[in-house]
DNA sequence: ATTATGTTTGAATATTTGTTCAAATATAAA
DNA sequence: TTTATATTTGAACAAATATTCAAACATAAT
């Protein structure tokens, strides 16, 4: 324990419990591979479900079940046109965020 | 499957498999509320292990454990000075990230 | 009505991951 | 050299989670 540092005055000036439950929530959305990649191909406009599981070549029960908690969380809406379910962004923070984030990772790669 | 969607052109178009590796690994680094937390409290300046852990109110192990893989994962540095250990941020695009996120998830909570 | 297509859903499984505990390491003080 | 302090480490356990599979649902076409 480092002397002369004030814990509380750091532990208040820190979001609180919501706002980083919030955040928190919202990077483990984007923390996984399969869901970064729906973002990302649905960066250029919407696409339904089963263009999204042909572009990542993956199941498209396992893109369905991940479209849901991306729903869920803010990141992605719907839009039903017959018996096609089109996905696209919910919000343009994302993109935002995307870019800053590629700029960062760049460093490391 | 829409008709007139050139899936190869939207595959191309998306970042190749290791930045997405190297992305979605970042974003998993920051969607841990530990993790956040420990970040969070880097943002006014370096503190040492125990202080972050009495910040967060958490157990000395478990704040190290993750400093581990937030260093290697370049979202902290560390400095040594006698037995202590100082961790600070170790790029500026993290706070960037953070307060763009933050105003995405003010429209949510 | 029946069949076909696009999507969702729930249960099951396998994997990943965060915390705890005890022990080890490193440096400083006595 | 012994003791104290700060941090790290590894194993173990519990909890969270991504994918698969089969079945259900919704809408359109025949």
């Amino acid at each position: 324990m480092a002397e002369n540092i004030d814990i509380k005055k750091i532990q208040q000036s820190m979001p609180d419990y919501n706002a980083i439950g919030a955040l928190s929530d919202f990077f483990k959305i984007m923390g996984d591979s399969t869901r970064l990649q729906i973002i990302l191909s649905l960066q250029n406009g919407e696409l339904c479900v089963s263009d999204i599981a042909a572009c990542l070549e993956m199941s498209v029960s396992s893109v369905s079940h991940q479209l849901k908690s991306m729903r869920l969380s803010h990141i992605v809406k719907q839009r039903k046109e017959g018996r096609t379910v089109y996905y696209s962004l919910d919000d343009s923070h994302v993109a935002d965020i995307l870019a800053t984030s590629l700029e960062h990772v760049s460093h490391i790669i």
